[in-house]
Formats: structure tokens, sequence, C-alpha cells
DNA sequence: TCTATTTGACCGTT
DNA sequence: AACGGTCAAATAGA
């Protein structure tokens, strides 16, 4: 499992160093006339340190163990599967691999997924990671039976990350995914044995250098420069929620709009963080989502908007390894964490 | 033949 | 006991 203090660890180099990559190239675009990228990137360096420091209050508060004192690994297993002595001795506890009988919560966080019309509501089946369906369950009192999937690469690589798609029942196009549990699996590096990189990809990487998908970046500087997320009930919830990020996000949402994810690139830019959209790198339109971090590692998303009105911000859409475009209308304003996200580690790193 | 999905049974939690 | 989550044998499809 990536979590731990190994993954605490990891997010924070990851934050602080992007910060500080930001700021170097704030340094530069002071240089020039640059307004919008300047403030793109004074965005990204206040966000890396709200990040790192949401990281440091949260490890702090939830054990008195040293941050940089890394337990021993876990397996990632879910450890309800595991019995234990009735009776812990002392030592047990101190022990980091302790586990109790009670069920132990996975980091767990939500989406809602609006399919679009010419998926032909067959449902979310695409996120960029490899699922295998494990299960399907009637469930009391909705209309729709829920579905259980797993990491394909779970014996693989011992990957344990879960979710569970369940349909709504007032509105039929609409799926709540629940993710428990994050990739600990390398994926790309799976697609790599399987599969050669699809054409789309590799068109996708030209277009990346493309001038016309800089200027679209610029766009979309500019664009996050006068969006912002409404964090209001998300305050409201800190007091109960050990989130260790910032609820702030660095990203941007204007609640009228939706994005289709269609690609998960192979460029994994180091750090894991659940800001919301966060272009990372400055020749292509990524961002980062939060149900899709992996390792230590960004999960990038290219996103692209559904809608015509922002032409050509979105533009560079190819497939994911595994399918044509996904095609799924993530409603922003929709996304929400799990209050026990990312967990009491006090319970679960035992 | 291999891989993914389906589905009834089983198990843990409440 | 009811419910939700998972397992695993059977089945389907490539």
């Amino acid at each position: 499992m990536d979590c731990g203090f190994n993954w605490e660890y990891n997010s924070l180099i990851n934050e602080l160093t992007q910060g500080m990559e930001h700021a170097k190239q704030l340094r530069a675009s002071c240089s020039s006339d640059k307004i919008q990228e300047m403030h793109f990137h004074m965005q990204m360096i206040l966000s890396s340190f709200e990040n790192s420091l949401s990281i440091l209050k949260w490890t702090g508060s939830v054990t008195q163990t040293p941050l940089l004192i890394a337990p021993p690994v876990s397996t990632g297993a879910p450890e309800s599967s595991i019995s234990v002595d009735e009776n812990p001795k002392i030592d047990d506890h101190q022990d980091f691999r302790y586990v109790s009988k009670k069920r132990k919560q996975m980091p767990t966080w939500s989406e809602q997924v609006r399919v679009s019309a010419e998926n032909g509501f067959e449902g979310p089946t695409d996120d960029g990671y490899s699922w295998r369906k494990y299960g399907q369950k009637d469930i009391l009192g909705a209309k729709y039976p829920r579905s259980y999937y797993r990491c394909t690469y779970r014996a693989m690589q011992n990957c344990w990350a879960t979710k569970q798609v369940q349909r709504s029942d007032d509105d039929p196009v609409l799926f709540e995914i629940t993710y428990k549990g994050s990739h600990t699996c390398n994926q790309d590096f799976n697609s790599a044995i399987t599969k050669p990189k699809s054409p789309e990809k590799r068109e996708f990487k030209k277009q990346a250098n493309n001038p016309r998908m800089i200027q679209s970046n610029q766009m979309l500087a500019n664009l996050q420069a006068n969006l912002r997320v409404n964090t209001n009930e998300l305050d409201k919830n800190e007091t109960t929620c050990s989130f260790p990020f910032s609820p702030t996000f660095s990203g941007f949402v204007d609640e009228n709009l939706h994005f289709q994810i269609s690609q998960v690139d192979d460029n994994l830019v180091g750090g894991y963080s659940p800001s919301f959209v966060s272009p990372t790198t400055p020749e292509s339109n990524y961002f980062s989502l939060p149900s899709c971090q992996m390792n230590g590692s960004r999960r990038i998303h290219n996103l692209h908007h559904s809608e015509s009105d922002l032409p050509d911000l979105f533009s560079a859409n190819t497939s994911s390894t595994s399918s044509p475009i996904i095609g799924l209308e993530f409603p922003l304003e929709h996304v929400k964490f799990d209050p026990n996200f990312p967990f009491d580690n006090s319970e679960f790193f035992r």
C-alpha cells in the first residue's frame, strides 16, 4: 500500500518540488510581460505550500511519530481479511502491522459521473485504470444494482484499489463511483508489456508540442485565473475531516462547465495531490484528478471541454491505452471527498 | 485457450 | 437477522 508515512513523505516532497519549479518559472516569467503566466505560477506555488502544510498538519495530528521515520512497508491488503489475536500484546500495538479485528477503513472518496448520450448510457467504464468486475449486488432501496470492481493488477502487483459504481435512482445517466484504496500498481508498466502505445496517444504527443496547443495553454491559464472552487462546505467539515490536503483546490471550476476525461498519459509527474485541476506541464493540457493517484506519482488526465464555447482549449484529445475516447462527463461541482478520506491512519497503519 | 463477467453462496458487520 | 461486500465456480466472448 502506498499509504503510510512513505506516501505522505513523498507527497510532501513532490508538493515542495512542484512549488519550487513554479517559483523558478515565475522568476523566468518576471523578465517578460507574461502576466497570465506569472499569475498561474503564483497560484501553483501557493497551492503547493497549502498542500504541504496540510500534509504536515495532518501527519502531526494523527501520530506522534516523527514524519520522516517510515513504518514497515505495508502490503496494502485490506486488513479486515487478516485475523489476529483477540488480545494483542502491547508490542503488537507498537508494531505498525498490528491489525485489529475491526474492519479497517480504506481511503475512500467518491465522484458522480454523468454519462453522455454518445456512450449509449452504458455507464462509466473507463477512468484511466484497468478494473475487473468481481461482483454485483442489489442494494436495499436502490433501483439499480451496485457493481464492484477491483484493480486488474491486484494479483500481479498487489494493488488493492477497488471501486463501486452505483447508478442514481433519480437520474439514470448519473453514476456515483466510490473509490476505495489508491492504486499501488503501475498500469503504464503493464500496458507497456501487454500492448503498444496507441496511435492516438502518439498523435497526442505530437499535438502537445504544437504551437497551437501551447497557445491553448495560455488560454487555460487565463481560464484558471478567473475561476474558483467553492470550498465553503469543505471548510465546514474540516474539523472532522482528516484530509491531508488543503481543500482549497489549486484548480478551477465553473459550475456550468462539464469536462470529459479522455486520456491518461504516460507522463507521470511525481507526487500525488488531490488538487483538482492542475496544469502540470506547460506544453500540454494535463490535469490531475483526485481519484487518480498512483503510488507516489501523479496520474494525469487530459480533459477537454464537452461544449463548444471554449474552442481549441481542450482539443488535444486522444484515447487511453485501453479504449478510445472515454466520453464521461464530469459535472465537477459534484465531485466530493468522503470525509473519511484519507482515513484515520493511526488505525490503518498498524 | 485465455481472460473477463456473471451470479449464487459465503462471511463480516451492524 | 439483515445487509453489504467478496469469493469463486460457471459461463461468455475474443
